[in-house]
RNA sequence: GCCCUUGUAGCUUAAAGGAUAAAGUACUGGUCUUCGGAACCAGCUAUGGGGGUUCGAUUCCCUCCAAGGGCACCA
């Protein structure tokens, strides 16, 4: 549609004025439906252009634009007047998907689409069904999308909830642009935060409990964890221990802590996974820090004196002699320890091995880590130089609490598992009044609650924080993924009475009305466009709120299944096509659509 | 100190250099014997301060103020 308006523009332009003129116009939709469909100022930046070329042959600014063009002779005192002949030029030969134009503000045109228009997207929205905002701009690219990265033996956290929330909306509109995305996690299974969790359980046996279901046993550790990470500070005695528990677990020296070790790995990896299958996300590759480890010091010590320089006993790599707005990291320390820098650079290789034809590999992380993100960047492109142009890091906001920064180490953490429960309890309640098995139940409860905390991630631009608030944060009304999938839920059971009563969608029975969710239906695929241009899933979020408010608008005012209303399939048409728009952008945003709630 | 982010209604957020800055929430009032009230309709309030570029600036540039993050052996 864009297209055809902008070559009637061209098309005018071309006839009226010299080809020449490069004009740096632009044609949008006005964010007021008020003014059209459609709306350009090409009228303004050409007036202006002309201006400036008489301003500098007279030197004055009060002065009358006038001249003999292709088609005649104007004259033009505004914007506006240039506006006019360009209109009227076009209504000389008005095509039928155009109503009319009008004229309005400092010179804009607007175009109002036609009643026909409007049928024939409806149409089209029901013969692409799920396939409606689907585009091609990364058809045959391969992208892979690393995201979420919990540390077993560590809580998972709302911060994880949030950054698995993103990710999975990046990664799902990728898709629907095409791309063919790999999905990946990347797993610290070594380190000082192992031992202080199993320093813990050493601590306090009754942590060790085998009994109950992972996700009981994983919460015993995360507690450990807390235990350990804050003994480690206070307290020198079991600091010496951790550290020695930390040798141990990297050579394997001790047969109990083995145990401990596999057991609790296993069991928090466990428990990661029954949360990814509630939030929607199946990932298709899992990196272990330990062995990027190991690839990491390879390439780090085959660059020592090229890349990498030795200081004060560490090997380090000065950023800063390549771009003055980077700084100096350490990748090994001095104990001749590797750092999450050089882990790093082992994932990015290991991920570019396991896929030599990778087009994009995406991280996304939060904004704490963008610094070094970049100084790691910027290491590996002059090891790699192919690589450069093929790693893009994606940076969040951080969930903070009003109060400060939220930390797994001293435990005012909120795990990603009681926030689900509590909203799921919420949602159960108000779900009293309807009539479902206990299965039913409870997995509506777990979609409408996933979706009111990934909305409320998703609902902003990536980079922001989220200030958390229980009361606040989560929401069912208004601004919400309730709220859609209520919207859709109430669409369909429209849907099933129409079906009852043989009314058919028909999108040829049109009123003569334009309802105001026809006038947002069709724009689905412009929005996944700019969404995946940018990396930004809040685009859909917001269109999503738009559209699901003027159907609920149309259903308001409107009676839809009438069997006395000779445009009654029309408008089952809508829903139908509203049913669809919303389910698609629901599932880029990850959550899940139910027919009833 | 240097670097990066960010300052919009009481609160949480939108706005691709455009038009009367848009929603939700809160508050006030209204709708309902029609299809699911997690709804609909109406009202109320805002661009941190100061310059500049532009026909036009929340948006770009400069400066000041404020918040958060990062700056050598943690991740």
């Amino acid at each position: 549609m864009q297209e055809k308006i902008e070559k009637l523009i061209k098309d005018v332009l071309s006839e009226m004025f010299d080809p020449d003129e490069n004009l740096n116009y632009t044609l949008e939709h006005p964010s007021d439906l008020k003014n059209g469909d459609y709306s350009t100022n090409v009228a303004m930046v050409f007036f202006s252009t002309l201006r400036q070329d008489v301003r500098k042959s007279i030197g004055s600014d009060n002065i009358n634009i006038s001249g003999d063009y292709n088609l005649g002779h104007f004259e033009w005192k505004t914007p506006r007047d240039c506006a006019e002949s360009i209109k009227n030029k076009i209504l000389e030969n008005k095509p039928d998907f155009l109503a009319d134009i009008q004229i309005a503000g400092a010179g804009f045109i607007n175009f109002h689409l036609s009643r026909k228009f409007f049928g024939r997207s409806v149409e089209k929205i029901l013969n692409d069904g799920e396939n409606f905002g689907k585009n091609n701009l990364l058809k045959g690219k391969k992208v892979m999308v690393e995201y979420t990265d919990p540390n077993p033996f560590k809580p998972f956290h709302i911060g994880h909830l949030m950054t698995n929330t993103i990710g999975e909306s990046v990664a799902r509109i990728l898709e629907f642009s095409g791309a063919d995305v790999a999905r990946a996690n990347y797993q610290g299974d070594v380190g000082l935060h192992v031992a202080k969790a199993i320093y813990g359980l050493l601590k306090n046996e009754n942590l060790q409990s085998k009994k109950g279901s992972h996700n009981l046993q994983a919460e015993n550790i995360g507690q450990a964890y807390v235990f350990g990470a804050g003994a480690y500070e206070d307290n020198l005695e079991a600091k010496k221990e951790i550290d020695a528990i930390n040798k141990k677990i990297y050579n394997k020296s001790d047969k109990k802590i083995n145990e401990i070790y596999e057991w609790g790995f296993d069991v928090t990896m466990e428990a990661f996974e029954d949360l990814y299958k509630m939030l929607g996300t199946k990932f298709d590759l899992y990196f272990l820090e330990s062995q990027m480890m190991l690839i990491g010091e390879k390439i780090v010590h085959a660059n020592v004196d090229k890349i990498f320089e030795k200081s004060d006993g560490a090997v380090v790599f000065k950023a800063e002699k390549y771009d003055p707005k980077l700084h100096t990291r350490v990748f090994i320390t001095s104990q001749d320890l590797p750092t999450y820098e050089t882990k790093e650079l082992g994932l990015t290789e290991e991920k570019f091995k396991t896929d030599p034809d990778m087009d994009l590999s995406i991280v996304v992380t939060a904004s704490e880590q963008m610094e070094y993100m970049r100084v790691v960047a910027k290491a590996i492109s002059l090891i790699h130089p192919e690589f450069e142009k093929r790693m893009k890091h994606i940076t969040h906001g951080m969930m903070r609490f009003a109060s400060g920064k939220m930390g797994s180490r001293k435990g005012n953490v909120i795990t990603g598992e009681s926030l689900l429960n509590d909203v799921r309890d919420m949602v159960s309640e108000k779900m009293t009044d309807r009539d479902f098995s206990i299965v039913e139940q409870e997995k509506i409860a777990t979609d409408v609650g996933v979706s009111a905390i990934k909305y409320s991630v998703l609902k902003q631009a990536i980079g922001g924080d989220i200030i958390y608030d229980f009361e606040k944060s989560i929401s069912f009304e208004g601004d919400s993924g309730p709220y859609l999938q209520y919207s859709h839920a109430r669409a369909n059971s429209i849907l099933e009475k129409a079906q009852k009563e043989n009314i058919l969608p028909d999108p040829h029975a049109m009123p003569s009305e334009i309802f105001e969710v026809e006038k947002l239906l069709y724009k689905f695929p412009e929005i996944v466009l700019r969404s995946v241009e940018e990396y930004e899933p809040h685009y859909v979020a917001n269109y999503l709120i738009e559209v699901a408010r003027a159907y609920n608008s149309f259903y308001g005012n409107n009676l839809i299944v009438d069997k006395k209303d000779k445009t009654s399939g029309y408008k089952v048409a809508i829903t139908y096509a509203f049913t669809f728009v919303m389910k698609n952008g629901l599932h880029l945003l990850g959550i899940e659509a139910p027919k009833k709630m």
